[in-house]
DNA sequence: AATGAATGAGTGTTCATTCAT
DNA sequence: TATGAATGAACACTCATTCAT
């Protein structure tokens, strides 16, 4: 007799999930070519070719990790945050407790920053997802968040994408500190802010 | 003649030191496992049984480029400059600014600067060379820097180390902006001295 | 009821006989090592598992398909006409008239054709069958009624098992044609004829 | 000091078409599928990587083994044989000893019938090459000295075209008994004939 | 009995390294 | 010394087979 349909399904999707959230650290600790599939799924606990029932190659199950993101939930906030009548120094306080709360509690989080900003950088246009464009239009809520700031005297002078980048590529920094380094002194939100707040 | 000898080693040092300086670009933007010999050799513009006559192996070749790093030299000036009888504020912009202008004109000291701290990241074991104690020397020198600011009431509140490992991370970050991106916005020197300024 | 258990049987014969009809047409198409067990079962229409409870392996299945082959019924015509008191060419037309109807009718009839010729000319020691000692022994019986034509000054001249070897090529050739083309221009009975007739 | 340039050119060539003749004997006896490049490259006496040094894939191989047929050979010869001022049997006795000697003396010869057949029989887009349209062009040909033959009353009846596929129909049948079995009986150049003669 | 996800031995392919020239 | 073809170990991927359900 054939497995419940709905439960098979729920099997799959559970196993493509865990496959998924191993290979998120691992590709973000070992880079793309760095990441052997024998590794990887000695890692998960599988074996190889239990990968290839979910992902069609190595290159599929990386695109599909870099997916994951879930910039677009980051992005929802930051639209809120940008609308609320509130200075925008208060703004930066809420987004940045965020966002270091969430690099403290998740480590998937962090590898997710890592791995985005990694594809950013390299503007590797092979893995040039979806992703990558709400990673830019969310520095373009910051960017206004940080013009706001410099009307009322808060933010530092300059480009206000600028300063979005230099935020976001601390919290990229922060992210490898997390991800590969076991001890280390995580910053704190007020030095986090600095980077864009006036002195 | 002798002079033959001289020459024939002159030509020696100055290919083993093309294949160096070439390897160090590669090397700091495809990281190591990313790195091809063949693709590498191409791009020198030489054959790839050539890179074996000046190196025993890939992993050699790595740790050559890794001790070519003159953090050394950075570390001497540093220790000079906290000797100086100025204001830590002032010492903080000296070397703001050196760093940034060498990190402008320079690729390979940017690329220098992102193997190196992605060394110090990942505590590779395998690769922890000479260079990556006397970095860690550089930060601790830093720290007493910030620490003298502290006691100016000029730099930021908090353990001296971890400014110092924030500052000298932000030089990192716009390291891999350098490498990875053709048009990018650097930040300014007083960007980077928030990272530890007193607001 | 003893009746579950004749119905039970007969179901599971009913199923293997399906899996053999349908797999003799893709090993025929695709040779042994060109046949994915996944395929297979995809377009048999069952899960990949149901063939395993049915045969122990691919190549048992494959050795079971082989044997499916009816050269024996075949055998036994050709033994009845070797000894009817008719002329070599009649009975050389009653054989061509059952084959060209077979070959246009069945298309299992050519996948076993083209199966067993296969073997046969592999001379795959692996799969030598009953079967093929069964087809030698056709092409026996062939031989003798082209040596009686022979005689009868009707059929060509030369070794009579090289010309019942040919007739029966072209039997497997046109199996091919049968097997692979959609649409082709099948040879007529006078044709087939002309490889052992005189002219 | 590199190489001649030249040396080095022919080097390549040699090993290169040294590959394209022992893997057109092994992939026309063992097919696509059914022919490793471990097995291959132990064949020809050569690493697995040397292969890939000279073709990109298994597939770049085998179409490149269909590339050598030089049936455009053949069909110049052909051209030129239709307009012989000479009968249609006459030309047909040329066609058929030159192709017979081939078939007794080359087995490449006979691999490379056997593999452009296959190809046209499954009518295999993927491998659909140039030759298999000159193979085509050549069954033309073999047409029109039918229907010749068949003015002048010397060719069997039927379509030109079904008898000159019949007649490289057998030729491939031979070609395939020339590769896969070690002792056989060559039909002669009058039983091939036969195809097409009229009785 | 039937399923199809999981397996791992076996394939195709890559790439650091060697070596004859 | 410099070359680049050749190598084979190591990698990505496939597929016949198993097994819990």
């Amino acid at each position: 007799m054939p497995k419940s349909k709905e439960r098979c399904q729920e099997i799959r999707e559970e196993m493509r999930n865990t496959i998924l959230q191993k290979s998120l650290l691992y590709f973000a600790r070992n880079g793309f070519a760095g990441t052997k599939i024998s590794d990887l799924s000695r890692n998960i606990g599988i074996a190889q070719g239990t990968i290839y029932v979910y992902f069609e190659s190595k290159e599929e199950l990386f695109r599909e990790i870099l997916k994951l993101t879930n910039y677009g939930q980051m992005l929802k906030r930051m639209k809120r945050l940008t609308n609320l009548p509130i200075s925008a120094a208060k703004k930066l306080r809420i987004l940045s407790e965020t966002v270091m709360k969430r690099l403290k509690e998740d480590e998937s989080f962090a590898a997710m920053v890592a791995l985005n900003t990694q594809m950013l950088l390299e503007k590797n246009q092979a893995y040039s997802s979806e992703e990558t464009i709400y990673q830019t239009e969310l520095y373009e809520y910051t960017a206004k968040l940080i013009e706001q700031g410099q009307r009322e005297k808060t933010m530092a002078e300059g480009s206000g994408m600028k300063l979005a980048d230099y935020y976001w590529g601390v919290v990229y920094l922060y992210s490898l500190k997390r991800l590969f380094t076991t001890e280390y002194e995580m910053i704190s939100v007020e030095d986090l802010e600095r980077t864009v707040r006036k002195g």
